[in-house]
DNA sequence: GTCAAAGTGGCATAGTGTGCCATGACGGCG
DNA sequence: CGCCGTCATGGCACACTATGCCACTTTGAC
């Protein structure tokens, strides 16, 4: 596993184990996507999202406006596929990792897992991270793009983990438990990014521990 | 309450309280939405979400295409404004009912009391329900402008629980509670269409309720 | 009846998203 | 090296989405 050529590209995209073997193509096309994803970053920053077109993207980034659409099917998504960082470990997770504990909590240590690699060896992508929250504050349609990604990708999780764990969880509980996980990473980014903005220094994966044993205690205590 | 003119509209809009003194203008307009709506969910079920554009719709309607910007912003939310049936018994709530008691019990309590609504007197309203859930387990558009409607909602009712409750909830907190209720009536939704599917007559409040004590299994027991 | 406010439709225009096709680069193979 | 199937790109065309502007009608208050 020796990662030479790209000691964490610039994008903040995880350098992780695919870097391996990458054809001429593929790394071409990663290349792209990093410079047209950054380029919108900046253009999102000092325009804002309304007034940026994907022509002026497209341009800042040096494709065709045609070939922007083979990247991306929005521009609100060039800056949202950070949410792929939880794809491969979610992936292994899946198929070779599974234990007979809770569902929730071994998805919750994957999620866990990426995020200290943020806090850690990938300060560069979670700096990127920041960049996007910022602007996500002020810019609702980041939001609604944002929230639509991640619909769609518990949607999908909930399917792999009712296929994975092979009837041991119903479609109910998965679907639940992916939302969960889904509202807990969400919630816990704001946090992280507010309290960043306010001179404290905080980390995702604490953050993400106080929302967690927030959620415990939102939905356990009342006896009922 | 002497409702007389509309016995409950053909789109299924709940003729709550609010229909006592509407305006001639306000009536009128009630009637255009209802139009669309209903014009636009038979053409959905009739052709599919993507084949049917804007013109047609407002055709259907008897509007102008230019009119129907100044009611929906989207084709896909002429049909999934019946998250707007939450929106006045979290008004009432927020503005004069709230108690002491745990925030999250509280607002499960306005929206199980909406759920009743429609297994009892408002059928018509969950028929429609009904149809809408049908069409967006194979509609991804519909999937996504609804998960964005959600978020936005669950945004802003966040705020506004902060607010109300003046300092003895917290932001987290508060949009935690919303996010979590989000998932469940969501959750709720897609499995009480599931089991209507099945023939099995299940109700909203019941399944709802059945959710709820999932998400309490999920996130409560597991020791730690 | 008069008038301001609001709703409506038509027009123009910018931007979004996709199919189609020609061109050129990649990568395997003889 | 040179051939060729595969793939990526850019240009073009086209349909749809979305909004601003303006003229015209309706509503509702005085």
């Amino acid at each position: 596993m020796n990662v030479a050529e790209q000691p964490t590209p610039a994008g903040g995209h995880l350098s992780s184990v695919e870097a391996a073997v990458l054809s001429l193509r593929e790394r071409r096309r990663r290349d792209t996507e990093i410079e047209v994803s950054s380029a919108a970053l900046d253009l999102f920053e000092k325009n804002g999202v309304a007034a940026t077109t994907i022509a002026d993207i497209a341009r800042a980034a040096g494709i065709s406006d045609r070939t922007f659409f083979r990247y991306y099917s929005s521009k609100e998504e060039t800056v949202l596929d950070f949410q792929q960082w939880f794809r491969t470990p979610t992936r292994e997770w899946l198929t070779t990792g599974i234990t007979d504990g809770p569902v929730l909590e071994q998805l919750e240590a994957v999620c866990v897992g990426v995020l200290r690699q943020l806090d850690g060896p990938n300060r560069d992508a979670a700096n990127r991270l920041r960049r996007i929250r910022a602007l996500m504050k002020t810019e609702p349609s980041l939001r609604a793009v944002s929230a639509m990604l991640d619909d769609e990708r518990a949607y999908s999780l909930a399917d792999q983990i009712v296929e994975s764990f092979h009837g041991r969880v119903s479609l109910t509980e998965a679907r639940l438990t992916a939302e969960i996980v889904g509202v807990g990473l969400r919630t816990a980014c704001q946090m992280w990014s507010a309290r960043l903005d306010n001179g404290d220094d905080a980390t995702l994966e604490g953050t993400y521990q106080a929302v967690r044993s927030t959620i415990h205690s939102l939905t356990a205590p009342s006896a009922l």
